[in-house]
DNA sequence: ATATGTGAAATCTTTCACAGCG
DNA sequence: CGCTGTGAAAGATTTCACATAT
C-alpha cells in the first residue's frame, strides 16, 4: 500500500465508490467495472481506474473489480474498517435528530457523548444518551480519547466550541454551524451547510 | 455582467465569500481586503481577486471591497436576492430538524410544503406546516411552481422521490439520503451526507 | 473479447507578479 | 503607498489511448 501524498481530491472521492459499492452489493451484484460505477455515480471510468491505481492493484484485466474485495479494501484506505467513536455538542432539534440518527452507527461511527450549556437540556434524553454539561466536555473526551467530534450549535458559540474540542484532543470536526472555524494545523473540518449548497444551485436557476 | 460559462469551482466559493461577507458586516466592518477575506476563510488573496473579477470589478485599488457593496453583489450573483420557495419530502426526525430550522427563512429560503407517504405522519405538524400526503406532490409542487426541493427520505425511496420532483418541475435538489441520484441534464443536486464527510477525514485520522 | 493500469497529452485551476489606479 | 485586476507561468487534475493481462 503504497502512499505518498496522494491528492486529497482524489480522497474525497473515495467515499462515494465505497458508497455506491455497498448500493451494489446490497443488490446482490459481484463484480463491476470502472464504466459500471462511473454510469452509478457520474464519474468517468479512466477517473475511477486512475483513483483506485494510488493504492493498489484491485480490478482484473478483461473481468473487473470484486464488489466485496473493493469494498474491504476502500474500508481499509478510509480506515473505517472499525468503529470510531465521536462526541456531539449542541443538543437543539439538529443534535437531536443527529443522536437518533441510525446511519452512523450502520457506518461504524458511534455517538457516546453529548453535551450542552443550556440548564434545561443537560440531564435529558437525546438518543439513547443523557445531555452533559459543557464544562466537563474536554475532560470528558480526554479521558476517553475520542478523536472526532460534531458542532451543533449556533454559529456565534462553535468557534469557541472547536477550541476546546482541539484542546481536548479532538481531530476531525464535523461542523453544521454556518461560520468558517479556525483551527490548527492537523486538526480537519468538514462543513455541512445546506445554505451554502443551496446557493450553489440557485446560481444556476431560471 | 458578462456571464460566459464561469467554472463551477468558482460558483461553488461564492457562497462562502457571502457567508464570510456577512459575519464581518454583522462585526460592523464596512471594509475589507483579499488578503483579510482570505485569511478569514482559507483561502488565497489571488483566488479571490480573480473569481470576483469573473463577475465585475468590485474594489478599489488601494482601498479593497466595500463590504456591504459586495454582499449586494454577490447576492445578485448568486440569485438570493429574493425569496425562493422550497418544498421538503419526508417529515422523520431529519425533515422535522429541517422543518424547525430558521437558518433558510433567514437566508430567503422558505419551506411551503411537506410531504410524507407514512399515513401517520400525514396531517400532522412539522414546524409551522401540516405533513401532506405525498400523493399530491406532484400536483402540489407544479401547481405553486417550486423549484427547489429537499429530500429526507429512506435511501431506498429517495431516487422514486427525485422521479417525481423532477417530474413536479423541480430544478435543483438538495438530498439529504446517502445515495447517488439520476436526474435529467439541467437538473442540479447536492449531497449533504455526514458519512462521507467523516470518511473523509478518518481517512487522515491516527 | 474485454476491461484494467498507466504514461503522455490535454485541460483546468491556482499562483505569481506587476501595471495601474485611488 | 496599498491593494485591485489580470495576463502569463506554474501546478494540478482529468482524459486519452493503448500495452497488457485474463
Amino acid at each position: 500500500m503504497p502512499e505518498k501524498s496522494i491528492p486529497d481530491i482524489v480522497v474525497s472521492r473515495l467515499p462515494r465508490y465505497l458508497q455506491a459499492l455497498e448500493h451494489l452489493a446490497k443488490d446482490g451484484i459481484q463484480t463491476t467495472s470502472s464504466q459500471e460505477l462511473g454510469e452509478f455515480i457520474g464519474i468517468s471510468a479512466a477517473q475511477i481506474r486512475k483513483d483506485l491505481s494510488q493504492y493498489g492493484e484491485f480490478g482484473k484485466q478483461g473481468k473487473g473489480y470484486n464488489v466485496h474485495y473493493l469494498i474491504d479494501k476502500l474500508r481499509e484506505i478510509l480506515k473505517v474498517n472499525r468503529i470510531w467513536e465521536m462526541v456531539l455538542v449542541g443538543a437543539g432539534n439538529l443534535g437531536h435528530a443527529i443522536a437518533n440518527y441510525q446511519g452512523f452507527a450502520e457506518h461504524g461511527f458511534r455517538i457516546v457523548l453529548i453535551f450542552d450549556s443550556d440548564p434545561q437540556k443537560i440531564g435529558q434524553k437525546a438518543g439513547s444518551l443523557i445531555v452533559q454539561d459543557a464544562n466537563q466536555m474536554v475532560d470528558l473526551i480526554r479521558h476517553r480519547g475520542i478523536k472526532i467530534g460534531m458542532i451543533t450549535v449556533p454559529a456565534s458559540e462553535a468557534q469557541a466550541v472547536a477550541d476546546s474540542l482541539v484542546t481536548a484532543g479532538i481531530r476531525a470536526i464535523l461542523n453544521y454551524a454556518p461560520i468558517t472555524l479556525s483551527v490548527p494545523q492537523g486538526v480537519h473540518v468538514q462543513y455541512v451547510d445546506p445554505i451554502i449548497y443551496l446557493q450553489r444551485m440557485t446560481y444556476y436557476l431560471e
